[in-house]
DNA sequence: ATCTTGACTGACTGCTCACTCAGTTTTTAT
DNA sequence: ATAAAAACTGAGTGAGCAGTCAGTCAAGAT
């Protein structure tokens, strides 16, 4: 049984996905939720509170997604494959909810600081480790470049999918299926040289 | 001489950077440029329209730097580095305005069909097309992989720096200072196999 | 001197919207 | 059954905001 709670939830990820925070009212969320305007209130102290809410529901699901891909991994490369194909494929299957997180986060609570930041500070930390984690196995194992910076090559990654991702749900310019070339493009950057 | 109406672009692209376009009232930006409020609406029709103007005095100097990047490259991988560097450089000497660009482009008119729209996805599909061309330049003088899929790897770079950008703009996390390993990511990506 | 025009002003308007609260219904405990 | 607590309701409120408009002012043009 799905309580009003998760209703309004469900129906906020909607339209927040669709039109983006700031361009939907309360009273649309409630009427897609089927639920008085007033009981968005009761469940949730303001608008901001639901948009955070959405926020974990889907990174909480997104970040164990990354540490299951990482840990059935048998190299660090094979790890980092594994982890873009994660990507590519949540993108698809949660299209919605996702578009939530590339819409507002992190522009909208750029500047303020709220105890609510702190919650999305340690999730994308948290998205850079499994990263990081990989990489660094990677290296050990002989799977990866010894050469490469690590904690930067994290980043670089990470800027890699999302802008990837944006672009892909938000982006006005048509793009050709891009699965396998992102792999391709990311092993060979990673990879040993030939010769050592 | 400035007029009054170059004093509300700049002060809009202040307060658009720093706050966000929904979050930025009118009132803010007559304040901050020192003019009526109504003048604003003399001089734009509305606050959209203001916001455009931003955006389009920014991306034609950016395509314009990127155009220069590659014409004075000597081969197709340094057009690409060329053009890696250069995007690494605008963002720092223009971190205020560019931030405008990362912040409500394309999110915010992804779900309107003004005549607006068309020209932001012009300049957009522009940025692209020079990435393209100078792939496709090395392709010919050997400089870039052969076996490489000149759109997709496009789209992929785009993305990268993209990705890149916002999170060293707007994201909560500190972020390494990345320049170089950038360029080495790529050239790695992008170069032809050693024994080829 | 008088007229015209274009830049500029700021009080005002009408509307939107997040949030409140006094009251009702439903659930749970005894 | 009864009381108490929790869930829910929706009309109302007040703040904030984009855009309007009647009018001022200064600089040419006649």
């Amino acid at each position: 049984m799905t309580t009003r709670k998760e209703a309004i939830v469900v129906a906020a990820a909607e339209l927040f996905a669709e039109k983006g925070f700031s361009e939907t009212t309360t009273a649309e969320v409630a009427e897609q939720a089927g639920v008085a305007h007033g009981t968005l209130f009761y469940h949730f102290k303001t608008k901001e509170n639901i948009l955070l809410e959405v926020f974990e529901s889907i990174m909480a699901r997104y970040q164990a997604g990354m540490e299951a891909a990482v840990a059935n991994a048998g190299s660090g490369m094979a790890a980092i494959e594994a982890l873009l194909r994660f990507q590519l494929a949540f993108v698809e299957e949660n299209r919605q909810e996702y578009l939530v997180v590339l819409r507002d986060f992190p522009s909208y609570l750029a500047n303020s600081d709220s105890p609510q930041k702190a919650v999305v500070q340690r999730r994308l930390a948290g998205v850079v480790g499994v990263i990081r984690q990989a990489l660094e196995r990677g290296r050990q194992d002989g799977t990866i470049r010894g050469d490469l910076p690590v904690e930067e090559t994290a980043h670089i990654l990470r800027g890699l999918v999302y802008g990837l991702t944006r672009h892909k749900l938000l982006g006005f310019l048509a793009l050709p299926p891009l699965g396998e070339a992102v792999v391709d493009f990311c092993r060979q950057a990673l990879q040993p040289a030939a010769g050592a």
